[in-house]
DNA sequence: GTAAACCCCGTACTCAAGTACGGAGTCAAC
DNA sequence: GTTGACTCCGTACTTGAGTACGGGGTTTAC
């Protein structure tokens, strides 16, 4: 079953399509992310499109900052009559990016501070890095 | 033991003055990141300030963004004889950092153009953010 | 028919940084 | 002495997203 027909895919096949792995495609259905396929060719599940866009969405989600849980929600919500919830939720979304980044960008500062400090002294004198974290 | 001799501490008053948990600094001394002290009162282990400094030390080192496993390594260098390692890590910690701000900022951004679209667009047609996610 | 790739299933494990028990003993205040 | 807070110890568990077995069966290409 390498020979695909158009649109039937063994989870191989399907975990490849997507770009995921085949162990990844399992955890989705044992956690109910991704259903498991009515169709079968003897003991083999077959996959079809509906399940490669599902597995799609899913990546695309994950790569806009959403958890699995998160895209659970969000793959349930209904694009006509939710349109409310998905914008609620992409904006909390964004609140925590944001938030996440100001935290990195201070962190980023205090360490620059101190490796410039580095800069302009010398050798005979301690490491102002390591007397940063030693002294309070 | 709760009446702490000036630079003597149970392991809770040791914690407390750290703002870390009991089970954290055990976990720390399970690591090998921090010694368990030599002195003990009866049962009980009795810590000084060189271990309230190192707790300190770690919890700094943890804001700026390094692993357990780093501060580890960090902690070992000479602020005299290491200048140049500790410098190092500094800034292959700034690159890591500014690398990951910048998947924030690009996720940031994409989720914040759906959301303008959404704003643009009224209820009869779909949702612009579950679209994104359904469709290549 | 044979061998290799693949699938299924159930369970255990990884990563990093903790946290939470349960059981037993210890210490301090009354 | 009693009680409650605390300590110690060893082990298990959490979080989120996977990943890796081992054992057995199936499919495909030669």
């Amino acid at each position: 079953m390498d020979k695909e027909k158009t649109g039937e895919f063994t989870i191989g096949a399907l975990a490849r399509r997507a770009g995921v792995g085949v162990e990844t495609v399992r955890y989705y259905q044992r956690r109910g992310l991704l259903a498991e396929p009515q169709q079968t060719r003897g003991a083999y599940r077959v996959y079809g499109e509906a399940e490669l866009a599902r597995l799609r969405a899913i990546r695309r989600a994950q790569q806009l900052g959403f958890s699995l849980e998160e895209i659970d929600g969000l793959l349930a919500l209904n694009a006509d009559r939710d349109r409310e919830h998905a914008r609620e939720a992409a904006q909390a979304k964004i609140a925590l990016i944001d938030s996440r980044i100001r935290q990195l960008e201070e962190m980023r500062d205090a360490l620059a501070e101190l490796v410039d400090c580095c800069r302009h002294t010398s050798a005979p004198s301690p490491c102002p890095i390591l007397r940063a974290l030693s002294n309070d």
